[in-house]
DNA sequence: CGAATAAGCATGAACATTCATTCTTTTAAC
DNA sequence: GTTAAAAGAATGAATGTTCATGCTTATTCG
């Protein structure tokens, strides 16, 4: 290699936007079918009928089903993320920065009922490879501020930052599995109620 | 099908008592297994082959893999449940009310660790039967209770009793899983400033 | 510019494996 | 000795994965 060459600009083929659309057709209907019956659940053939695919083709672009289902979980962690970091100053008060985050994850459950559904009522952890396992921490940055902020100004006896935010991940997400199993109906009342209770969790803490 | 033994014979013979024995493997052996690695992920003879059976003796039992399934999910419900229950009185002040309930969920968790995963890590509804899901509603009912009775002190724009109670369920799931996961630690202390945190949530709703 | 050729992609039937369930043989209780 | 239960090999359906084939797109050459 003797020069850099200009980046030329990277106009899609024909043949390469038409892939791009088959990777999205199949990660959609694989998000779709694991949400509901989890991976074992789900068979491959059946994720290339839903996406219009035949079924080798979904072996080009994925290993295999271990391989897809990772590329699906990264896929919807990395919508997760962008969501919680939107509009976040991790500088500003903990009370608006708190708000700001329960906003941000009440509107990607909200958006994203099926990839919310596939994050939480599944237990992923057998297949996950190194690299999906990291967008976990990635994801977790706000609440994980908001946490640790929270120590910082109380007590010495508080609630680890970890516990805390484990806690308020999981009462938020309590709900809205209450909520998908009909045990209860979530509107918009109902999580401004649901926000202001996890508030307290962390306030409580500050001023003890 | 899991056959109940005449109640005219106190003295269960030889053979009874095997099977029983049996049963009980078979049950156990389903558990570990499902808590570890899901419904489908689970082949029937390897449970089998964990419970020091054969095969088709597990079908002398139960008519099929579901029928098992449901079998251990029972097993487990009614366990969680007797727990819950253990000193309960109904009728008594709310904070002691949920102190008590709280002792008794941390000591299930804490004493049937794989138990609990079973039930939490894992989404059953697709193939719970009724008699299953049935068991669910026992089971809350001391929350529930603890939840109603701080509606009905408290002002009429509470969050509804279903939804607190969600919250809470969710915020001990939530701990728990942290915990077998890895981000923090669950210790007694834990446990007891979770408690506090708790209780707030409720609290919060009585005093508004 | 257009036809012919090459390259790469998509396909879905076929294959090998896994797994729920059955069935025949073996074992052991009564 | 009779009968019920246990075992585990056998069965057949399901499913992850492959591959020979046909087709679409890109490239070459007239």
């Amino acid at each position: 290699m003797t020069s850099v060459p200009p980046i030329d600009k990277p106009i899609p083929s024909r043949r390469e936007s038409a892939a791009q659309d088959k990777i999205a057709r199949i990660l959609n209907a694989a998000l779709e079918l694991f949400a509901e019956r989890g991976f074992h659940g789900t068979a491959v053939p059946e994720v290339a009928k839903r996406a219009g695919v035949g079924a080798g083709t979904i072996y080009r672009y994925f290993e295999h089903k271990e391989d897809l289902v990772n590329a699906v979980f990264r896929s919807s962690k990395s919508k997760l993320k962008s969501y919680l970091l939107e509009s976040v100053n991790l500088e500003s008060d903990i009370k608006p920065l708190f708000h700001q985050f329960w906003q941000n994850l009440v509107k990607f459950a909200l958006e994203n009922p099926i990839d919310f559904r596939f994050l939480e009522l599944q237990d992923h952890v057998p297949y996950l490879d190194a690299e999906s396992v990291n967008i976990e921490l990635e994801v977790l940055a706000p609440i994980w501020v908001i946490c640790m902020r929270s120590q910082r100004q109380g007590a010495s006896d508080n609630l680890s930052a970890e516990a805390l935010m484990a806690m308020i991940w999981g009462a938020f997400v309590g709900l809205m599995k209450a909520h998908v199993l009909g045990y209860t109906t979530v509107n918009e009342d109902t999580l401004k109620k649901a926000e202001e209770i996890c508030w307290q969790m962390i306030n409580s803490q500050v001023q003890q």
